[in-house]
DNA sequence: CCATCTTCCTTCGAAATCGAAGTTATGGCG
DNA sequence: CGCCATAACTTCGATTTCGAAGGAAGATGG
């Protein structure tokens, strides 16, 4: 979709415009250019035009949206023993999502040729005939570079380091391909859901501790490995060493898979982060202490990033972060210790988008490529 | 300077462009327009042209410049006891720099009035004639609101707190008129130095710890007050109570201001920043030792946050700066602690800009407002 | 020193865009 | 109910921008 009329397309497609008026607006087209190209969208079969919006004091407008026969997405989000698979349409609308077990330890090849297979499926089962695919797209559970689409110096992913994943992928497909950082998808996802704020960070609490930044509302790449905070060193009586080989991680002490390892120790079994949540929710007080210090030290962390980039709001997603305890001791750490200048009207707050951000996300992002 | 002849001048006057090629490369409009576009510049006196390139392979490019009589902007940077000013034509060039005592403590009337009365001095003495005057600009050692161009709950102003500063200093002249944290402002002057680097973090070491951050090639302003390391929780033994209230505050142990009250508690006798310096140069061993562990605490600092936006240079400048020991000990803190993927590539040095970097940030800043 | 390739820049008709002046639809208000 | 203010589009001639072709100037390499 080449120049003006791409454009437009990405914002109704992203949600940004509903009408001629508002597209001319937001374009900086003159309202009669935006009139005519809106023609040939919709002649073209594109957009549509449905029904009416609500007057502002006026004429009410004539609201347009994406054609459901426009294209689809196929996303992904791979986590370390299961994975998040959807269809969407232009406009970022889950047609289906499903979730299906799949081991990230068996390698990339294998994964990823097993997620080309599950779209294909999903496609057969859910696609509408005569609707075409226009971009598939994968988030990752280790640092992306976004230039290459290659993994780098993954923790967590034996055998991926360094793998081509865009280009394995755009093998099956030949349409645009995105593949980027898990919690990266997971704030782009969010930060539709949050049009006013320009300044985000979305936290992903999981057996690790991601974080996607968006500045200015634009996601933020940096190398690829922008947002990671799992490794900076806290404040602690004992001395822990991670993985990453210092001492101290803040990783070590309040990732979910810190959580479950002490629970454990304590004659508390717990398999996976839900498994906390649920026992907080329980009342189970061990469980209670440690997620509250898991957010004690994740919110000392925050002040220092609050303070720096001024964040319009924090988001708390992740399989942890239904835990009300987490997300009310980041909330005291960070109101406690930060600026009243960059606290003032800070936003701290648990997913708009759900458990669905990241695939949401992919959506959000491939569109760019998809209308480029 | 309206719509698309705005754009060209300002990608001649940011340094982006030379040539009506490069216009055309950078702008994205057809190159029989940007030559249409140049020669009415030209014609209207604000482009001239200028010998010729170098080649790059085929015919030399015909160099543009800026005229120098198409204006002149006057910029400040206050510090607390002195003020410099200059005169900078269109293009950030410095026709005349001036370094002038002044109290802040006087309060904002007496010096915005002060500043504006020393702006038509150097104009009268050394702006040529016929040259109109196109925008003032002035960094302020506090945080500013960018919206309002009002100082916010500044530290070391008294009187200064919610003073219209923009609103002033427009009063004495009717034109656009910037006004900025000093240590942003330092921050927009080094980004013209490394063009190359998207993001970039600039510390500003004087009798505070000031830090701008450019995101993407754009200074990044959050609320007004984004860039604060200077109220970041250090680790450290003894306990000492900051100004903001907290304890153990990165400023309270590695500020020149903390290192010369321990250096006068010794009984040496410092004054300013630089006579710290100077002991560190002359070999005194006390001042090396507080000033490589000053630069220890700050690295740590930094440490988080080149982990958490990755950028492509951290620049030291400020009245601290040419202290060795200083930017040794950060290098060590940060390339020990961070991720590889964030410091691979990371250069950490001192200014490019040198002591007038905030002039010229203010000079480019200020380009925006006029050619807009 | 001559043919050839690059790069820079201009020319000119075709195409896209603008913008001022209408047209259509709506809410508010006496 | 009729008038007015407001907003959402349309129409259509004027303006800007594009882009393909070509000329100008210089590098390269025999």
């Amino acid at each position: 979709m080449r120049g003006a009329q791409g454009d437009l397309l990405r914002l109704v497609a992203a949600g940004h415009a509903e009408s001629r008026a508002e597209l001319a607006r937001l374009s900086g087209l003159a309202a009669s250019s935006v009139s005519l190209r809106v023609e040939e969208l919709i002649g073209s079969g594109l957009l549509v035009e449905e029904g009416a919006g609500t007057s502002r004091g006026g004429r009410r407008p004539r609201r347009l949206r994406l054609s459901p026969s426009a294209g689809l997405l196929a996303v992904a989000d791979l986590g370390a023993h299961h994975a998040r698979l959807g269809l969407l349409d232009l406009s970022g609308t889950p047609l289906v999502v499903e979730e299906r077990p799949c081991e990230i330890a068996d390698g990339p090849e294998a994964t990823i040729d097993w997620m080309a297979a599950a779209f294909e499926d999903l496609l057969a089962a859910h696609g509408p005939p005569g609707v075409p695919l226009r971009g598939v797209g994968t988030g990752i559970p280790g640092p992306v570079d976004p230039a290459t689409g290659r993994v780098v110096a993954p923790s967590r992913m034996p055998g991926w380091n360094n793998f081509p994943v865009a280009e394995r992928l755009g093998a099956h497909f030949d349409l645009p391909v995105l593949v980027e950082n898990d919690a990266n998808l997971m704030a782009a996802g969010e930060a539709r859901a949050w049009p006013k704020c320009e300044t985000l960070m979305v936290l992903k609490t999981g057996s690790g501790i991601g974080c996607g930044v968006i500045v200015n509302g634009a996601l933020h790449r940096g190398r690829g490995a922008a947002g990671d905070i799992s490794h900076v060193r806290v404040r602690s009586d004992s001395s822990v060493t991670c993985s990453c080989g210092h001492d101290d991680c803040l990783e070590a002490y309040a990732s979910g898979a810190a959580l479950m390892s002490v629970l454990n120790e304590q004659g508390i079994e717990v398999r996976r982060p839900a498994d906390v949540v649920a026992l907080v929710e329980d009342g189970v007080p061990e469980a209670t202490a440690l997620v509250r210090n898991a957010g004690r030290l994740i919110g000392e962390v925050l002040t220092v990033l609050v303070n720096f980039i001024n964040p319009d709001a924090i988001v708390v997603g992740g399989s942890l972060s239904p835990a009300e305890p987490l997300i009310a001791s980041i909330r005291a750490a960070v109101y406690e210790r930060c600026l009243p200048l960059a606290t003032r009207d800070l936003e701290i707050s648990t997913t708009r988008s759900g458990p669905d951000a990241a695939l949401l996300g992919a959506g959000s992002l491939l569109l760019d490529a998809v209308l480029a």
